[in-house]
DNA sequence: TTTTCTGCAAACGATTTGCATACAC
DNA sequence: GTGTATGCAAATCGTTTGCAGAAAA
């Protein structure tokens, strides 16, 4: 992520905490600061955002943790992913609204996560909202199977 | 459901379980029975299943039911399903494996849980799987917004 | 200075596990 | 008979909460 796109990310956060009459802290600005610098395919559980905010030497509590980015969640910022494997875990949502986000391909061999960076949906929702009269704002789509490596070494 | 069908769903859990040298129990065809009888757009969760256990009088032990309706789901029997209120939950999965899984639309207000019977997703699969070299089995799809009867009353 | 935030430890709730007994094959 | 399944209770693990002190605005 470009360096300006770092600083707006953090304006973005500064704002929305306003907004609703938050505070801001140095809990929050370095959490969100361990989602700028990890891997964009990085998909982490509160307790990660945790160590890896001891390895920066950042000793807030775990409750501060949760706390955090469950309201980084609600405010639009991060957004929540559930893969199953029994914890909730996060990823900055997309800068651009229109996007909306990629989906993942679960490995069921070896669970590895990939993620594909189009979306292609418009026209299902346009579907959904014209014959449910519902009014899509997100989506979360995940594809379950075997990825390049796996595919071959699985008997089926 | 036909009965028929239901007679089918029955005697496929038998095939499923004596292939790979599980066995038939009366606690595993209740539990099938309870998805059977179940509305096709509920989503039970393991102790929803006890529950209804429970008053068809039948006194199975919960780590039974959270044994098996994993069991259901690795047999292709069961499809798990989360939907981020902390409880895993399963439904029957389609009978037909070329129509997959409906999606789900997901209320951001009233939490209602509507289920949407179209699928639309060949063209993306296909794509994905061209593109990245992964084999898709399955998939799960959520879209969250706002329904019918909630649209209107929130204000954004 | 007022309100929100944090850290701690305790509480919670869903799920899992160990083990002795019961049961399907 | 043999190996798997069950039931129970205890253990586990991610997450939440109450509360007193700390820190933003």
């Amino acid at each position: 992520m470009s360096e300006t796109q770092q600083l707006f990310k953090m304006a973005d956060l500064r704002g929305r905490l306003s907004e609703r009459k938050y505070k801001m802290t140095p809990q929050r600005k370095e959490i969100l600061q361990i989602f700028i610098d990890s891997d964009e395919d990085k998909h982490l559980s509160a307790e990660e955002v945790y160590d890896l905010l001891k390895q920066k030497d950042f000793d807030f509590g775990l409750a501060t943790v949760y706390r955090n980015v469950e309201l980084l969640n609600n405010l639009g910022i991060l957004n929540k992913i559930e893969f199953g494997d029994g914890r909730t875990r996060y990823e900055l949502s997309a800068s651009d609204p229109q996007l909306h986000q990629h989906h993942h391909l679960i490995c069921l061999n070896c669970k590895k996560i990939i993620e594909f960076e189009e979306d292609l949906l418009e026209n299902l929702e346009c579907k959904i909202e014209k014959k449910s009269g519902f009014k899509i704002l997100n989506h979360e789509v995940k594809f379950f199977g075997y990825c390049a490596d796996c595919k071959n070494k699985v008997k089926k």
